[in-house]
RNA sequence: GCGUCUUUAACUCAGCUGGAUAGAGUAGCUGCCUUCUAAGCAGCAAGCCACAGGUUCGAAUCCUGUAAGACGCGCCA
């Protein structure tokens, strides 16, 4: 990476100026003064008790000898100023047009288990569930790309009370099933729609808060169906189809992925080992009937609660599972990490689920259990997003939502094929969704806004879109004209320098994405690619270029801006579209 | 009550390990379509970086306190 050769390279020159010290270099912050900019002379200032200024100055005076530099300046207070000559630039550029993964960098690889999506069965999806599966995937997308092997789990949330809150309000809906009594292999079971679990839950759930005896049924079914009860794993068996079913239609919809379906209750067959090792270290304990591990540490700053691993009446419960789950993926994957990608609500639970996997020695020590904990999505209101009704929606219809307006705008613009234009107005509409939930650092809660989402002004995923079906349409046009649109580059012109800057500098940001396991970065860089790519195609004229070297050069970094802005839209999960 | 996080332009947010005039997008105001997609481009205006102290040659950035908001705090996930 640019940056990369530049830091070594004034590294190199503090040493032959008599400094001992690693420098960094960054683009500048002052594009009028130079291109990049090293900051370290003020730290070998330091250390070397000499100003600043003359450090910078006397590094300044090494690099100055490489053909490479336009210019390099030590200024005022201690900085060292860095501008490349256009060939250089043009040089770099050819490299990553060159370059098999369009200037990712390559890290080390390490294996990965990736916990996202997490819903619940027998519950909809809903816009709660959207953040978990697009970051998620994006983090995975970006893994990827980058070096690491990435095994992905759904972990679906199939084997707790919500089970058992079904299984009760079923059982009195329809209790002529024998699934609730004495059931016998074959017998019919109740037939189960999508739609009717959808249902289901939530009047259950809500009963459950108000109404002790049916919570106490649903408690109790919850223990049987983990006992394995066969009336209730063969009722068990048929909400999975017909739930899976259903969220693999969503997943799909919304072209999030998983390696493995595995669920809480595969983590069933770990427990009995799990409370095994938890007995035999003497880490769990009775403590009101529950049975406990204590994960306090001396260091914290507020008391943190043991971890409940069986529930007093005899139920496991998710720190049970989560934990069986590692056990199993320690077993099966090996994996350096194990990343969490959940609400930030959950940080003390998973807290103590790592605590207590460290202290029973479920994982070794080297592995890194990893909580990615990601924020609330709300409303204009800055409120968690409701439905106008006041309801939580759908995942489902707010897609269409989007979907319908997004086809709406091709129609008026009427540019694209009849044959095309669902398709495309649904990787615009997911574009749109995607773009505006991830540009948005992981961590923070933001503001779910459709009409700026989509209004395609600004930073949004429609306006990258359209950037590349603009570009899309001049390599069309120029295939079709036989123009070859690879060759070598050149700069002629400020606004072609500033794209081949910006192209050339874009694999920080995937640097940035993987350690701070944020994708925000990539959106942010996207956006400057495409915005510097707008500029050069209102500056210069390309396909009506007469200078012939100059028309390939330009068809070139056309062709260079179209493979690195995929690459980034890729690691976003986000389509293109040929026109729009 | 305790803990975690947040507070930067009218709005939504960037500002990496402290460094040069605090940056974007939106909204507002001006321009630009007989030439490759105007879902575009160029420009103007807009900020005691919540408040008060401290550390430093230098603080939006680090430390302490105050205020406002969000979230969490044993048998839901």
């Amino acid at each position: 990476m640019i940056t990369d050769i530049l830091a070594e390279k004034v590294t190199a020159a503090f040493k032959a100026a008599g400094y001992d010290i690693t420098a960094n270099v960054t683009l500048s912050d002052r594009p009028d003064l130079c291109q990049f900019q090293c900051n370290n002379a003020f730290a070998a200032a330091k250390a070397y008790r000499k100003a600043p200024f003359i450090v910078a100055e006397e590094t300044a005076k090494v690099l100055s000898a490489d053909p490479m530099f336009k210019s390099v300046e030590g200024v005022k207070p201690g900085f060292v100023n860095i501008t490349l000559t256009d060939e250089a630039i043009a040089a770099f550029a050819d490299e990553i047009a060159s370059d098999e993964n369009a200037g990712v960098p390559v890290e080390k690889s390490e294996v990965i288990v990736m916990d996202y999506g997490g819903p619940n069965v027998a519950k909809p999806l809903h816009i709660g569930h959207l953040r978990s599966a697009i970051i998620g995937q994006s983090l995975k997308l970006i893994a990827r790309r980058m070096g690491k092997t990435v095994h992905s789990d759904i972990h679906l949330g199939d084997w707790g009370l919500q089970i058992g809150l079904v299984i009760a309000e079923l059982s009195e809906r329809m209790p002529q099933y024998s699934c609730f009594g004495d059931y016998h292999e074959g017998d019919a079971l109740p037939e189960l729609t999508a739609d009717m679990l959808n249902e289901v839950y939530p009047t259950a759930s809500g009963r459950s808060k108000t109404d002790e005896a049916f919570a106490a049924k649903a408690h109790a079914a919850t223990v049987a169906l983990q006992e394995r009860r066969p009336g209730y794993i063969a009722l068990w068996n048929e909400i999975m189809r017909v739930s899976c079913g259903d969220l693999r239609a969503n997943y799909d919809a919304l072209g999030v992925d998983f390696d493995y379906w595995y669920g809480e209750s595969d983590a069933d067959a770990y427990i009995p080992e799990l409370m095994d090792i938890l007995d035999r270290k003497g880490l769990s304990y009775e403590s009101d009937g529950a049975i406990v591990v204590d994960v306090a540490e001396e260091s914290d700053k507020a008391p943190i609660p043991p971890v409940i691993v069986r529930k007093s009446d005899g139920s496991s419960i998710y720190a049970t599972t989560d934990l069986a789950t590692l056990i199993q993926r320690q077993r099966d994957f090996a994996p350096d990490k194990v990343w969490y990608v959940v609400d930030n609500r959950q940080e003390q639970h998973f807290t103590q689920v790592f605590r207590c996997a460290r202290k029973a020695g479920i994982v070794p020590d080297g592995t890194g259990l990893e909580f990615l904990g990601f924020g609330t999505m709300n409303g204009t209101d800055g409120k968690p997003y409701k439905t106008r009704e006041g309801g939580v929606m759908r995942l489902s219809d707010l897609i269409s939502q989007v979907v319908t307006a997004a086809r709406e705008r091709m129609d008026e613009q009427g540019r694209t094929a009849e044959a095309e234009r669902d398709e495309n107005a649904r990787r615009i509409g997911m574009a749109a969704i995607k773009f505006g939930d991830l540009i948005n650092h992981r961590s923070k809660d933001y503001i779910f806004d459709i009409d700026k989402f989509l209004s395609a002004e600004g930073k949004t995923g429609v306006y990258i879109l359209y950037t590349v079906s603009r570009i899309n349409s001049i390599l069309r046009r120029a295939s079709e004209s036989g123009a070859p649109t690879e060759g070598k580059m050149t700069v002629s012109s400020d606004s072609e320098r500033d794209l081949m800057l910006a192209l050339i500098t874009s694999g920080q940001s995937w640097k940035m994405a993987l350690s701070e396991r944020a994708p925000s970065y990539i959106c942010e860089d996207v956006y400057q690619l495409a915005a510097a790519f707008s500029r050069f195609y209102h500056d210069v004229r390309i396909l009506d270029e007469e200078d012939e070297a100059k028309r390939t050069s330009r068809l070139a970094l056309c062709s260079l801006t179209r493979n690195v802005i995929t690459a980034h839209l890729d690691a976003l999960g986000i389509k293109t579209v040929e026109t729009m």
